[in-house]
RNA sequence: GGUCCCAUCGUCUAGCGGUCCAGGAUAUCGCCCUCUCACGGCGAAGACACGGGUUCGAGUCCCGUUGGGACUACCA
């Protein structure tokens, strides 16, 4: 039998999508997708206060940029309080909750109270059997059961139990007639058909107060799996202090979507030994009962080194497609996509985020290169003019300009002048590029092309002439 | 304070009673490759929090201690 696999992702758009939230809403997605389910996203915005239009619109974006695409929605909690207003209609009707008149500087004088005497904070019941109706500044609770337990298994931390003497009757509906969260929670997600709760480990014990209004409602109870927490290399829970953490910030790094993916889930959960996953592996392999039970320290290093490799992965064609919004920005508009694979299919290898292949490509992006100091010191010197001017008449002539042919010349040039490549390279490499680290020299050569290693090479010896000659 | 959850190299983790004097990855350090930088290859160092049980046998099961974390709102 076919079961229909139903998850979701609720952020509530108080703040950017940080990487906590993508893994959550990654294991969700990855449920969904490996049994042909459905994935939905929800904006919990009922907090009127904290909530705004551009974490909506980052979120957003920042799971498509992912490539985390929902099946459904964006269902918007702000926009679904009939619904909630059923439920918890059919809730007083059925005796299951009642109106509490008790208020909120009461309470709080109860709380403290108890807390002084070390006891632990809870609604004492006061209105539970007055039978009271509405009124203003009243509120909606919970008649929840005052003896028993409520347990549930979790898909990754197995059984877990409470006893009901530890829950209090909660509030569902506010004074002001909106829903609390665990309401709107629990009636988006029996509207909406959820099979499997897949969330962060904050929530397990959230999740007895929601199974009793899913029993009060006499509603099925879905699958929990609580995640574990995402911490800072402080092991505190992961927050703006511990750096970038907004997934948007690490496009903006220069890393590739699958490869934060990759390290997201891997961050909690495994497959043997296996760090290495594109996408279609992710889906294939992922399962909730690999999920480990600790919290663990998110490791950037790691995910640097993931980076690197899914670059290293990528085809040519695709990362050119990938640089072209860094370029931009930096006001290369026209650049031909065939000469920017063949940036990147020589850059790759030696870049760890795109940022780097930006960084690495600048010798063949503008006309002017600047040598690097050291560079400079070092190999642009007096005795590297003659070799520079013999070398250039020998590329002047040679009809295929191509690291095959390039490197056909060198040899030759090499023998004839009975030096070895190691003294040529590096002066040729500060000429070329102005630096002292970079691809191959043919393959720089290549890319660049002839017109223009000639005229560096020029350049550099005019420059060597004027530096030694001042 | 109470309730709940958790505990293997610095970090991410494998391990589901014997095959573990604990494996992989990353970071670090050597060596090799080499036109530089990378990549790659080889190697070094590095962990079962502690204490009791259970068992012929425990990283693996149970209890406790310690240490973390979460929740304890008319916030989500």
């Amino acid at each position: 039998m076919p079961e229909n696999v139903i998850t979701r992702f609720p952020p509530s758009p108080t703040g950017y999508l940080h990487i906590g939230g993508a893994r959550t809403a990654l294991f969700n997605w990855l449920f969904a997708r490996q049994r042909g389910g459905k994935f939905i996203l929800r904006i919990e915005d009922t907090d009127e206060q904290r909530s705004t239009d551009e974490a909506t619109a980052a979120i957003l974006t920042s799971m498509e940029w992912l490539g985390l695409s929902w099946d459904e929605g964006p269902y918007f909690q702000s926009r679904r309080y009939d619904i909630y207003n059923e439920f918890i209609d059919r809730l007083l009707s059925s005796g299951q909750a009642y109106h509490c008149h008790c208020s909120p500087e009461t309470l709080e004088r109860q709380r403290q109270e108890a807390k002084s005497k070390g006891l632990k904070p809870k609604y004492d019941g006061t209105c539970r059997n007055l039978d009271l109706g509405p009124a203003p500044g009243s509120v909606v609770r919970l008649k929840t059961p005052l003896s028993g337990t409520t347990q549930f298994n979790d898909l990754v931390k197995g059984p877990i139990r409470f006893s009901n003497e530890e829950l209090d009757d909660l509030i569902i509906r506010r004074s002001n007639g909106s829903p609390t969260y665990h309401l709107a929670v629990v009636a988006d997600d029996i509207s909406l058909g959820m099979t499997h709760i897949i969330r962060g480990d904050d929530h397990v014990n959230n999740t007895p107060r929601q199974i009793l209004i899913y029993k009060a409602l006499g509603e099925p109870i879905p699958q929990f799996a609580h995640l574990p927490m995402i911490l800072g290399p402080d092991r505190t829970r992961l927050s703006k202090r511990h750096g970038a953490m907004s997934v948007l910030a690490y496009r903006d790094m220069g890393y590739l979507p699958h490869a934060l993916l990759n390290g997201l889930a891997r961050l909690g959960w495994s497959y043997g030994d296996q760090e290495k996953f594109s996408l279609e592996e992710l889906i294939e392999k992922f399962s909730l009962d690999h999920v480990g039970k600790a919290a663990g320290v998110f490791n950037a290093e790691k995910l640097l080194d993931l980076n690197a490799w899914h670059i290293r992965e990528s085809s040519d064609e695709s990362l050119a497609e990938r640089l072209r919004p860094f370029l931009e920005k930096e006001g290369f508009v026209d650049l031909d996509s065939g000469k920017m694979a063949a940036v990147a299919s020589i850059l790759k290898v030696r870049s760890k985020t795109l940022v780097d292949m930006i960084e690495g490509a600048r010798f063949c992006l503008s006309e002017d290169i600047d040598y690097d100091k050291q560079g400079d010191d070092k190999f642009l010197k007096q005795d590297v003019v003659v070799l520079f001017d013999k070398l250039c008449g020998r590329i002047e002539a040679i009809a295929e300009f191509n690291q095959n042919g390039i490197e056909k010349l060198f040899a030759q040039f090499l023998e004839a002048e009975q030096i070895t490549l190691r003294k040529l390279a590096q002066p040729l490499r500060v000429a070329l590029t102005g630096k002292t680290a970079s691809p191959g020299i043919f393959e720089v050569m290549e890319v660049l092309g002839k017109e223009t290693v000639i005229n560096r090479i020029k350049k550099a010896i005019a420059y060597i002439r004027s530096k030694t000659d001042g």
